[in-house]
DNA sequence: GAGTTTTATTGAAAGTCATTCAGTAACATT
DNA sequence: AATGTTACTGAATGACTTTCAATAAAACTC
């Protein structure tokens, strides 16, 4: 009892031992994550002011590990495809993590340094200003929709669906299994969307009902 | 106390106020949901196995109406821009039940029709074999996380953060707020997904849809 | 270096939630 | 009318988040 000679927390050791307990459990409790660092479930809100807090921090680690991995002196296409990738990515070395950001997503100041150098970038390569955001907006929303169908349950037809949805069936068998599905999925995408944003540069289309 | 005389609950009346609850509260939990009913908590487990299957019973019939509102007789790009929007405007009509499905998305038996008739459409489009489950999926992805983006909190840039990031500052301001900012995103990323499908697609196989 | 304050922990407790189960009274069947 | 079935209630369990007084070591003050 009373204070340990040395102290056994602290924020970093509480976000690893977080990000360990969800890639194991694909669960994030406060109990769990106690025992993991070998203290009483109370010791944590000392350190942080809830499991909320846990939460964002995670959030805050995996934008930090994106950002750092991009390089926005690329021409802007290629830039774009290895923001999403490793956007991508950070979620998929993390499975379940999905399960415990989709809650209460993203938009903290963390995303600011990372949107300003997509803004610079974007423009400078010709985007209309009114563009930009939306572009942004739309390429992270294939992200996150993504990581989301890489934690989904495949989609299975059994004997009795088969009769049912035969073409859905063939297409399926056509297809690889697991990660490697979701994988071909995200790139068939990925490429689509560039390919689409490459057309409007040239020919900008002032998004909304024009 | 006792059986009353009649029935105060069926699985119909717990999914109506299921909706209820989280169009409003944006939460589903037992007690509020027995509270939306006036009925005691126990009282729902007589009629459904649990709040897992409470929220299925949601997402079957999320799925049923966005099914019923695609047209796949339609050229195939227009028939997937139609079942993009009304699979997202499903969701925006339920805002805060993204947060409720998002753990545990879809694939159920119930999407087999719906992707039976899309697996269709894009092959007599002239899309490979091989590539058509990654089209719809990537689609889908882009559709779930612009669902996500419907209910994030909005890009705040406040007077210090301004400094620091001054294009995004500037390109936000170039933008609408709230749910017509995700509207244009989402048109942006439709438009630019389809425009690179058309590119990706080999050859009709034979002229004009059915 | 003795006394005081600050700090990092524990353990108990309150308030929520999902779920189960024994009781109860109306309905349905014979 | 007797019996069984059905649809509810209320109490109870175990898990969770969070708060707070108590404790003892560390850090500071003089």
């Amino acid at each position: 009892m009373g204070r340990p000679r040395t102290p056994l927390l602290d924020r970093a050791r509480i976000v690893d031992a977080a990000f360990r307990l969800v890639d194991r459990s694909g669960d994030l409790t406060i109990p769990a994550l106690a025992k993991e660092l070998q203290v009483s479930p109370s010791a944590l809100y000392h350190h942080v002011a809830g499991r909320a807090e846990i939460v964002a921090m995670m959030r805050a680690e995996l934008v930090r590990t994106i950002g750092g991995r991009t390089v926005w002196d690329l021409p802007w296409d290629e830039a774009l495809a290895v923001w999403a990738r490793s956007y991508r990515d950070a979620f998929a070395e993390h499975p379940g993590i999905v399960r415990v950001l989709a809650t209460a997503p993203l938009s903290e100041p963390f995303m600011h340094a990372m949107y300003e150098l997509a803004v610079v970038a974007l423009e400078d390569a010709g985007f209309a200003a009114a563009d930009v955001m939306g572009v942004i907006t739309a390429l992270e929303s294939f992200v996150l929709g993504s990581a989301l169908d890489l934690v989904a349950p495949p989609v299975m037809v059994d004997a009795v669906a088969r009769d049912a949805a035969p073409r859905l069936a063939a297409a399926l068998d056509a297809v690889p299994a697991g990660r490697e599905r979701a994988d071909q999925a995200f790139e068939t995408g990925l490429r689509a969307i560039l390919a689409g944003y490459r057309a409007m540069r040239t020919a900008p289309a002032s998004a909304g009902g024009a």
